[in-house]
DNA sequence: TATAAAAAAGTGCGCGCACACATTTATTAT
DNA sequence: ATAATAAATGTGTGCGCGCACTTTTTTATA
């Protein structure tokens, strides 16, 4: 069934039938309905792949994430699944232009960011930062009536289409129920904080959730804090660490809300190692290597390949078929341990074989 | 860059570009050379898009699957995942065509291939069953030479282009860790069987996998089975289970390692339930409902609904741009509890909306 | 009733490619 | 040297649709 077909069966022509599918105005009441009719009937739906070619139009699409590197890694992921869906959408008239920015350098975020706006995408996906900074930069997104997305991390009372990330409540909160059913009742539990964790929402949330899962099942709770101002000194790092766990010896489980948990681990003394349930976040090499050595007991995967992902698919169906986004997309919280790692990342090693192959 | 922009850069016809482009044969050596030089120089990516919709080619794929009702749910997920590649691939001239049969019967399995052969599809998704049978029919397939995947379940000594599912040993050997992790080292456990079970290959390595976790693992280990013949009478099998948890008070965990792990807990006395930690298989609505009231602890996902899309994905990639297949996909192995199960059909349920309200 | 203006409906081209067919050039046989 | 054949290369059409443009029909105005 083609709109030709739709034309012959209505009597009319395949432009008024155009008109019809798109809504674009001046056809009679009567011929309307006839299209419409034939085309409930027949569960007609416009051929993309046509569209897209006879469109002939390009679509930018522009992401600014945080740049990746040896120490952290973390940023790759997202890129990645930004550029498998690139790869995909190509063929459909989609340019997908990739910037990023330091997160401990807020000048690269405004330059990127200007840079950015230079090439007149029709979408963005952000990963914000610098809140108030992204206030004064979003206007001008808003005047100049760019649709943008946050992408993993989520700041409230902007515009944006959509939010796509993890729930880090809940995130927190499954963490909190895992070292439960691991440790029992009322277990001691040290949550490890770093100074620059308190400025991160998403933390803040995690903790929060962490915390919201004992108020919730268990009738008193004690928690045991160590903040930690930066991680450059691990030497201090460890002295504290290990003074902590040697002189706490109920302690048999570690949670750190970030994704520097494989570092931290890698801080305790042999002794201690493998004592405790830890759990951390994301699936960074180094947290890895830590699942495999039995360092890290759990990890919460936020999925980040998939994100990256969905964020460029969501934009096309949007900038394409004009389908709006949900408010927030919620990416799985995915439990990753030493037994089944090695088929988290399968989408992120798939891609790479086939893109750096190609 | 078009096969036009390659054609005026090597002073040649666009047909020249194209049979390079194809290997059609049939062009000079420094013509050849002097294309796919300026295609590798340009980073040339065929426009799949054009390209299709100039093919005018319509493909049929065929699903054979199980099918599903109120009693089993299980086999919806892999039907709507198809459902979805199907939408987004429908563009591309791919009409996929689906079957089912019960797992039961063994005439609905061959009728319903009759049927499928008949459509002469060039491309079959088969969740193969009655292994027997299935040798004999699916010679037709070799000799018609129609490739055909494996879905879910993987029969050896075919040659099925690939084989779309979960690695079971590994899925057992993670419910292992898990119960461990929970229990301590050697915790008393039960493993509740069906007959059934035993004739099929992926609950039998789930359990090959779960003992040999604790073979690697401990020095010792002993087990606990039982065996029910039918799951019909839920009084028998709940008079012999409780009487065994009740004689066996050291038992604190329960691996069900096939799907009906909802039926069985729901089976348990009430003064018996939350004692235990439950792990088992597949998030059907049942178990959902179980792992919600707490009585299951660990749900083993299969993430079947991706399985479902990624089959026909990869069939339509073999089809149209003729990339092959591993010979083995891996599914995740994915770990579901209480607190994350909102997450684990997020897909499912975003297209089930999508695709019911069009 | 004639005419202008607005609304409705129709027409034709081109998007990038695949493929059948036509044409040119090189090679071999006579 | 010429015809016959094979190899290499070129040409043209259409896939289904979007959109600009043209034509027809209806309605409003004098």
């Amino acid at each position: 069934m083609t709109i030709k077909d739709i034309a012959i069966k209505a009597k009319v022509s395949t432009g008024t039938v155009d008109r019809v599918i798109h809504k674009r105005g001046g056809v009679s009441e009567n011929k309307e309905k006839i299209i419409n009719d034939i085309i409930k009937k027949n569960n007609f739906i416009i051929n993309s792949v046509a569209s897209a070619l006879a469109k002939n139009k390009q679509y930018k699409i522009a992401t600014l994430m945080p740049s990746f590197d040896d120490d952290d890694m973390f940023w790759e992921s997202p890129f990645l699944g930004a550029k498998k869906a690139s790869a995909e959408i190509k063929g459909f008239g989609f340019n997908v232009i990739n910037y990023t920015y330091s997160q401990t350098d807020i000048k690269t975020y405004l330059n990127s960011f200007n840079k950015l706006i230079k090439d007149k995408p029709d979408g963005i996906i952000l990963v914000p930062a610098f809140n108030n900074k992204t206030k004064n930069i979003l206007k001008k997104l808003e005047l100049a009536k760019i649709p943008y997305f946050f992408l993993n991390i989520n700041l409230k009372g902007f515009k944006n289409l959509s939010f796509i990330g993890q729930d880090s409540f809940k995130s927190g909160y499954l963490a909190a129920k895992l070292l439960h059913t691991c440790l029992g009742d009322n277990p001691q539990i040290l949550t490890v904080k770093i100074a620059s964790h308190l400025k991160n929402d998403a933390i803040l949330e995690r903790i929060k959730g962490f915390d919201g899962y004992f108020l919730d099942n268990q009738e008193e709770s004690s928690s045991l804090n160590v903040i930690f101002k930066s991680i450059k000194s691990k030497k201090l790092i460890s002295e504290k660490l290990n003074s902590i766990l040697d002189s706490n010896p109920k302690i048999k489980g570690i949670f750190v809300p970030s994704g520097r948990v494989g570092l931290i681990t890698n801080l305790i003394n042999k002794k201690n190692q493998q004592n405790f349930k830890v759990i951390g976040y994301d699936t960074t090499p180094t947290n890895l290597k830590c699942l495999r050595k039995n360092k890290i007991t759990f990890l919460i995967s936020q999925k980040s390949f998939n994100q990256g992902y969905e964020s460029i698919i969501h934009m096309s169906d949007f900038l394409f078929k004009n389908i709006i986004p949900k408010k927030k997309i919620f990416s799985p919280i995915e439990i990753v341990t030493k037994e089944n790692l090695e088929f988290v990342n399968i989408y992120k090693q798939e891609f790479e074989k086939f893109y750096y192959s190609n």
